[in-house]
DNA sequence: CAAGAATATTCGTTGACACGAATATTCGTG
DNA sequence: CACGAATATTCGTGTCAACGAATATTCTTG
């Protein structure tokens, strides 16, 4: 499972990342992004672009309005492959690391133990 | 619950990332690093201080070794960031919608019916 | 404490990108 | 088909970040 770095830059830019979230709740036309977030015209429409190329948005025309829309699979794949690195943030790994250690602590004093 | 662009940034560069990928396996010594994914010296130093500084990794010395580690919060984090977007992949809201569709068509007919 | 290994930092250069203004395009309506 | 609304695209500018070479720092060992 390979993660797609362009995925995760066209996130990084702030503003898009805003716009990501609010088409959390719902498509909307660029105006009401716009409006919302408080950016010039070409801000938005050329951040939108960014989005669509990466494939992070989609597009539907209604009239001489453009509605922008999340689309599954980068945020999916994105989900997956974190899932990849859960045993980072469960802690087994770190108790078993402990565990470890104190094994060994306990063959030591068990091996100097055999000598007293 | 809000996600940090620049915790997304510094995953979008390619040799970031791979860094990422490759310390999912466990802490490493920048030399290590560098070998296996063919860096200059100082790009593996720049990079490690990157995502050191947005907090993806840690720092220990060991002698005159660095070894560098995943952090779990940043990770964490936008994993859970992420589940709040599941419901654009889970198809539960459009299969929904189109169950809302369906009934109205089905009412719309049952009043047509009652004409009839 | 000199020397070498491992890593960090500095610095100049270059390319990419965000921004804003201006212009172009698309589409419904009179 | 002219017009206006909504949006896209182009272009010039400034900033920032990645790179590579060089230098500095840290730490171990003889």
């Amino acid at each position: 499972m390979e993660m797609n770095p362009e995925t995760l830059a066209a996130l990084g830019e702030p503003n898009r990342l805003r716009i990501i979230e609010l088409l959390r709740a719902g498509p909307r036309p660029v105006n009401d992004i716009r409006g919302r977030l408080k950016l010039r015209q070409s801000q938005a429409s050329q951040h939108l672009k960014v989005l669509k190329d990466v494939g992070l948005v989609e597009m539907e025309p209604r009239a001489q309005q453009r509605f922008y829309r999340l689309r599954a699979e980068p945020l999916k794949q994105l989900h997956q492959w974190l899932d990849r690195y859960r045993h980072i943030w469960e802690e087994r790994f770190e108790a078993l690391d402990e565990i470890v250690e104190e094994l060994k602590r306990k063959e030591q004093l068990d091996a100097a133990g055999k000598d007293r």
